[in-house]
DNA sequence: CCACGGATGAAACTTACTTTCACGGAGGCG
DNA sequence: CGCCTCCGTGAAAGTAAGTTTCATCCGTGG
């Protein structure tokens, strides 16, 4: 558990605001509303003294200052620094009424891809600035090192783990995925020292893929998760924790951004892994893109 | 105090420290050496309190004061408030080394990640942008009103494929996608007028994706093609043709870019269909979501 | 039903910020 | 030449903001 204490010294620049809101659904309600001012209005929020954001919030100094500890930061003058940065830093986004996160009953479909282009964009940049490079450098190296990767997504998220698996695969890296959960866990039984398990859940909340890494632990394999939460339970089960950053909106069960997101970290560490041994892997590359050949239309492409 | 007054009114935003060493040669020597170290580094300046500040310019906090009033503030929150963002303002373009496209063969880590997510965020953006929403409205009719929808795509785009099938027919449409080619033709061979096709490549050449449209449409179907590349064979074959804009780097076979610029065109496409009928969609959704319920861990996620 | 633990706000407390005021030196005037 | 005035200055008092402590409340599980 150690290694993962770390992970909140990242966040030094950027990315606050979505911090915030991948930290709310783990903050007590009084402290959630606080939170949802906060994100609300990061710069309004800056403006305020302590006590006025207490009361705004329904609440008292000291769960404001409750708050402020629990997204890391020592106290309020901190978070009113932070969030005035944070607030000047912001793009206006294309379409006010768009992209507040929520899609409106009568807007046509060129709002529509604005309002998705503009949230996917944002998840796969914010995800990026709040990546530890250092956590992912040590996840790195526990595939690059690993002997079998074992990896496991349900659903949405299943997608991203068979991406990862078959980039991997591709690079020559022996991978896993297994759709089903039995397979996975008869499959994580059999994992052991310097193996790794990695599990795929936005939520963090997925049993299926907390049962799978605790299996994977118990044989003493290294286990990642990736989830958008950084304290949901599927943390406790993993030596290090990778976090997107999307805020999902309505349809949120159709994961779109969060997806975005977490094949963004995917690609980060294929890349990473690739770069570890460059010749090989792009030997590999080669080898692979070569086999597919056959079934291409030669010539034109333009 | 009469000199000063006037001062407040403009600078309502921005230009601060431009307008703090514009005043400079008019304050006071104990206020012009607070000045120079908050024109040195605002930043810096911000993250400290007044006492600090003090202390730093070798002056009392109450000079602090006066050269906040002097320059137009109420007080010194303010002033660091506004620091902050000034400071935070000042963007460092992306390292144009590394944005360029390709990862230099020495990067570290942070490098790698910086580059991925700037050109994943841009192909999202690049492929909205160009997108036609004329020729999206026409997808997601025909998708609408399909007894049937087929999805085709090898390998990467076989994700994405499987990624817009779990959505549609998580909102209650009929939809499949086989990995097979031999499955996907002898599908499409049943489709017929009303029912859609869709091939996904990101080249455009893939000769199994090619069959499959050829075959739906034979067959009647309406055939949709997404792709990156607008002329290639593929949309010889499809009714309509929607595309993507990745400029894919080295590990081009990794298809990364690509394959988000893809799913944003597909989550534009769901949505689109889903806010065609947003009452039966969300039903839907909260239906799915809810029968996952027993799988996920119960409380909030701490 | 009780014991427990977490969440919460009131109040005590500390620190940061602001104001007041007295000192000292520069320049002006008698 | 000396006194008077005014401005800049920091010490210290005063006020407001932020922080800690602790008693209470409420839901949970034994």
């Amino acid at each position: 558990m150690v290694k993962t204490a770390k992970v909140s010294a990242s966040h030094e620049t950027g990315g606050l605001i979505v911090h915030i809101s991948g930290l709310l659904p783990s903050l007590s309600p009084a402290e959630q509303r606080v939170a949802r001012l906060v994100v609300a209005d990061p710069a309004d929020a800056a403006r305020r003294t302590i006590t006025d954001l207490a009361t705004a919030a329904e609440t008292s100094e000291a769960t404001v200052i409750r708050f402020c500890r629990s997204v890391g930061m020592d106290g309020y003058p901190q978070l009113r620094i932070r969030l005035a940065a944070e607030a000047a830093r912001r793009v206006e986004p294309p379409d006010a009424r768009v992209v507040g996160g929520d899609i409106p009953p009568g807007a046509d479909l060129a709002q529509i891809i604005a309002t998705i282009a503009f949230s996917d964009a944002r998840a796969v940049e914010e995800t990026a600035e709040q990546l530890d490079a250092a956590v992912c450098e040590q996840v790195v190296e526990a595939i690059s090192g690993a002997g079998r990767v074992d990896i496991y997504g349900a659903a949405a998220s299943g997608f991203v783990a068979s991406d990862f698996q078959q980039k991997l695969h591709r690079i020559g890296r022996t991978a896993f995925y297994f759709p089903d959960v039995h397979t996975a866990l008869t499959s994580a039984a059999l994992l052991g020292k310097g193996d790794v398990a990695m599990g795929i859940s936005h939520t963090g909340t997925t049993l299926d893929a907390i049962e799978v890494l605790e299996q994977a632990r118990a044989r003493g394999a290294t286990t990642v998760a990736l989830t958008n939460f950084p304290r949901s339970p599927i943390t406790d089960v993993a030596d290090y924790v990778l976090t997107t950053a999307a805020r999902e909106t309505t349809y949120r069960s159709g994961a779109m951004a969060s997806r975005l997101a977490q094949l963004t970290v995917v690609d980060c560490l294929f890349v990473g892994v690739a770069a570890r041994n460059r010749a090989r892997a792009k030997k590999a590359l080669e080898v692979t893109a070569e086999a597919v050949q056959p079934h291409r239309v030669k010539g034109r492409r333009a």
